[in-house]
DNA sequence: GAAAAGAGTTGCATATTGTCCAACGAATAG
DNA sequence: CTATTCGTTGGACAATATGCAACTCTTTTC
């Protein structure tokens, strides 16, 4: 089954390399892609909703929706006419012009009802370690600091204290430092003080230091800090308004010098900035 | 002008005859409706989407997709195929099963963009919590409930499992109250039965004193009945023929006992009534 | 434990259906 | 008034969706 579905589902990724501006000669369509035998009409009929996606409030003119899909006016009015009819897409009696209907809301809360961060980002976290042969972790917010949530074996194994329930130091660990990069003071501060209370110091320039490294780059990393021969690799999963969601940890020895490759970083990162999108967050 | 748009928009109301359970010939298809020629492709596949929007929140099979959009299973599986491949549509990898996708967020946000009075409702919240330095949402009424459309950070730091999507409780959320107080039975009740079959059980005498006591004050509140430690104050946003548009909500930690002072309630409530006039409610 | 039923997926021939071109009416500009 | 642009529509042709049947894999049944 899990074959048969990965096949599937990578099959996924065609790109739309017609940018806006010119009409697709219908040869380009049969040749290029699609594997898979599917519904061209709709694939097209995304392109229009797409297009109608990101338009002024008071909706687009036909001769724009045709352009941003690559379509003629002619095409873009019968996709339009159907939108219309189905009630997906709206045309002002006012204007004529098109925007997005009554019954695009209601898809949309449809869809919104199956939005669960922590399942989906553990989805995405699961398949990433899958595929790099390794353990990871993901967290949340909890009451005393970063708390782990699930703990995902992954092929690597790891012998170590964390368990889900544990709570990582904002700190010493990579997924504390997103944290500290993400949220408010005023959440942060009171769990640093114990922390510091408790004898973990590390100063205020090298956090400041990790925190400006970690916004450049989208990822933070520590090495045997949290637990030792342990190097990890943390990316953020954010929320609608840039919240921070949760974060994706993934696991490595620090034996393995050269692990966090930047191919592997980038499949981390990717994963977390699939399940952000599909949270909600608009990147 | 007018003219063609009347004609236009006047030829939309085909309704769709066939319910559920039969395929239908496509004979029958080309001899009944559609007076105007558009994309039936487009047609099928908003038919194979509203089929998806009322399935469990976990998914639903092909086969019933099939039955609901009247489709053999071959036809069903493509158009569903189409809409994976655009995003529109996931298909879980656990389970083989399609669900409402990412895109359909975004195109549900981009439609809810685009109405008036959550614009609005949104502004004006969005206003008072930066004045009250506190944090809160924007609800609609969505497929399986109050849904949050939008939350709005304000100063307070708050993690909660709560975020855009959540549906809340109808009988223990200070939002589900309003619910209750403003919308008819048949609207809520199976949202109820739903909710109580899950566990979550108050009785109707509670139910009925807090909704006398909302129709009187105009607001609702709830302390820590949905996510612990949390109250909230919650105002109806009214749109004409006194129709519950949307909520408000301002959040609060319980701790701080009298956070929803006199004067604060009232900025709340007029943030709420602003929005309200501003969409069509007469007073 | 093997067979049967059910689910999801795919190939292929056929004709239904979308595409392109051109044209029309209406509005706006020059 | 003429010229241009825009939304909309008709018709011939060819691309595309359809329905059937088969295949794989899973689940159920006996």
């Amino acid at each position: 089954m899990n074959a048969r579905k990965a096949s599937q589902l990578s099959a996924k990724g065609d790109e739309m390399e017609h940018q806006a501006t010119e009409r697709l000669p219908p040869k380009d369509l049969s040749a290029n892609d699609s594997p898979r035998k599917a519904i061209q009409s709709v694939e097209i009929g995304v392109r229009v909703l797409r297009a109608l996606m990101d338009c002024p409030r008071d909706g687009a003119h036909l001769r724009d929706v045709a352009e941003k899909s690559g379509l003629s006016r002619s095409q873009a009015h019968r996709y339009l006419l159907s939108f219309v009819n189905t009630g997906v897409v709206e045309q002002k009696v006012q204007n004529g012009r098109y925007a997005l209907g009554e019954f695009s809301v209601r898809i949309g809360m449809a869809a919104l009802a199956r939005v669960e961060p922590v399942r989906i980002a553990g989805d995405n976290l699961a398949s990433v370690l899958e595929e790099l042969q390794t353990t990871g972790l993901l967290s949340v917010w909890g009451n005393y600091g970063p708390t782990v949530i699930r703990w995902i074996d992954g092929g690597l194994p790891l012998f170590t204290s964390l368990h889900v329930g544990s709570v990582l130091p904002l700190q010493a660990s990579s997924t504390g430092i997103l944290y500290l990069t993400h949220c408010s003071r005023a959440l942060t501060r009171p769990v640093i003080a114990q922390e510091r209370a408790s004898g973990l110091v590390v100063s205020d320039d090298e956090l400041e230091r990790q925190i400006v490294q970690a916004r450049e780059m989208g990822y933070a990393t520590t090495q045997g800090t949290v637990v030792p021969g342990l190097s990890a690799l943390s990316v953020p999963v954010l929320g609608s308004g840039n919240r921070l969601v949760a974060t994706m940890s993934v696991l490595s020895r620090v034996q393995e010098k050269h692990f966090y490759s930047k191919p592997k970083i980038e499949k981390i990162r990717s994963a977390a900035i699939a399940a952000s999108r599909a949270i909600g967050w608009q990147g």
